[in-house]
DNA sequence: AATGAATGAGATTTCATTCAT
DNA sequence: CATGAATGAAATCTCATTCAT
């Protein structure tokens, strides 16, 4: 019964409503990440969070927001490793900045798949994901970079007029993240090489017959 | 207290212990389907079954096992309805068949990527699919499958002589699985030119320059 | 759904943790004896307890732990009623001394048996039990007492110099516990001059020749 | 659904209903040793003695019936090895004889021991027990036995003519009993001198006075 | 008479959620 | 507000018993 949150968390917090919510949030990913969605009981969050039980439902109305937020916000950072990705038009090579692309958000997605996956087990879950966020804009975004560096490069004239940049960027994303789900599923026996030739076949297909 | 199967289910499975167990399967499939791995209890699937709940052990020895064979005997159906695709080399173009392999594999993998998925949030599940069956065989031959006709179609002339066919096949089936997986993360609001454009794409790559 | 705990309970405790505790122990221990430790069930004990189901587990890791405790609690009594007895030295007559003890420890010894032996038919719950105490301390501090008023008595010259009262006191520990073990059984239908004649036999065995 | 008995069963048996009776109830014993009064279900049962599971309520009326009847059975044995004790009155001395009795009994009694344990864990079984027989006549027959004994050495004049052999016999046991009671539950860590101490106590009780 | 699949009661244990303090 | 004990629903799994074959 001791009143105010432990030192520990009100150092961390300041004791701002909000602060408490994205710390609830924080230790949330963590458990997910660490034991499964299964193991993502509020017990565990709340001991994760150094709080007591009850206090969750303080900031959150059941125990599955929590867990949808927490999903939700990591998602929000997977645009942002590539940000300086439209900066490197016409350097390097096309294939060589994709590369770069893939390999930036490739370690974000490696971590976001599970969660995903996750997501998925529970309609309830999934649901409250939907309800908590328009999803998708994130991932959006990630793919809104790479259709604008391509853009550029197509103004460089290193890309071919008539390439669709905005296909060729989702289907790199696409590559990616299908392969960071092949990753999970085999437990890494993937060999790097094949994310490695199929880039560079989005890329043959954009760079041939341009001037480049 | 025990009585023989209920006449339903007897009426199905004529009373044969392998036809009670696939009864079962199908009834763990639906209730997968419907409600979740997470909603997919042994009692759940007893009761879609029309079972008692304690019979489902006499066939399986945990929970998860019926869960598992049931997936995996879904994926096993992938590859099947995409068996004449070699044969259409030659006919139609490219880009069509492609559209047409897509099309083919795109319901079957709206079925299963909730079932893929939900594998995943639970480690025990995963293990208990791995241990079934040395799994991914049925998802390389209909990559296997596809690489066979682009082949065929290379040999006709209709694809260009240095492209790869086989990452080309690797990066279609990516992006039909992936289109599936958002499909269903979103709720089926995506519309459904963006695959047939990014296909095209693939397709662009493959026979420009080509003869044809 | 969660409320505080019954008023009776309440009372009883104050609300005191280590008093609930000791509450749910002495309802194990009335189960134990009333029916069995078969009968003892988690709920059994909890509906005993007039507590939630789930509560034992807020004071207990298992369902074994609080019936070791609560056997454990019991044999520590064991010793108590006889400890005035190596006082009686020198009064009354060795035969109605050794009476007395067997009186003193045959009415708890009955309570005992049936938790000691139910102890046996669970070699988890042994296990639990010695686990949870270095047990036999107590049986032996109740031969120890025996054994030290004998010695007082052959000091005094009422038992002959020769008895080993050591063994003696093993001896009619063991008559003790072994009726106690076969009333048991035999449901209460033992003669009670069966052990008076054994405890004379013994009595008359370390007097006989004596110096009284 | 084969109807006759499986042919290991049938060689053994003759097909003969009593013996398929003993049949069962070896069985039974064998399991309650090896594994426990918790582990004597009839599934267990009949999977040792080779039958199918319903089989056994062809012959007993439920699940208690045969436990009962092979612990019974088992004592029953007990008076078996010592039949040659009377004939052993005159000869060696008396301490050795009872040592003898003592030696012989304490082997079966230590089979015993977990079994009568057992039967308290659950009143229901214990009722079953002294339903099935009017109980205790076989360990009276092997305190009849060593009565019998004491009483013609009581003739020959080596045994004190005021002693009371029936008393003796009865504590002589008790000592045994009670000794394989504790070295069960000590894991058989009881020096073997603490049995031939408090043997050799009775026997100087009964000799000490007598012509010998 | 032998069989064993079917059954549901019941055992243990976990956990989201509430609310008195 | 923060707390965490209390709670009962629900999940998994076992097993004695019956009965159609």
């Amino acid at each position: 019964m001791p009143r105010p949150l432990p030192e520990h968390v009100q150092e961390v917090t300041g004791g701002d409503s909000a602060a408490i919510r994205e710390h609830i949030l924080d230790a949330a990913y963590r458990v997910i990440v660490a034991r499964g969605l299964a193991g993502a009981s509020t017990r565990a969050i709340a001991t994760e969070a150094e709080i007591g039980a009850g206090t969750i439902y303080n900031y959150f109305n059941n125990r599955l927001q929590p867990l949808a937020h927490a999903m939700l916000r990591r998602i929000e950072l997977l645009s942002r490793p590539v940000s300086d990705l439209p900066g490197r038009a016409g350097k390097h090579t096309v294939a060589v900045n994709l590369r770069y692309y893939a390999s930036c958000i490739s370690s974000t997605l490696d971590e976001l798949v599970p969660l995903g996956a996750a997501a998925f087990s529970d309609p309830k879950l999934l649901a409250a994901m939907r309800a908590e966020h328009a999803n998708g804009e994130s991932v959006h975004s990630s793919v809104n970079i790479l259709s604008k560096y391509l853009l550029a490069e197509q103004r460089l004239g290193r890309i071919r007029a008539t390439a669709d940049h905005r296909t060729a960027a989702e289907i790199v994303f696409r590559i990616c993240h299908d392969q960071a789900f092949h990753r999970y599923l085999e437990g890494g026996s993937m060999k790097p090489e094949t994310l490695t030739r199929e880039i560079d076949f989005v890329a043959e297909a954009l760079t041939s017959g341009s001037g480049s």
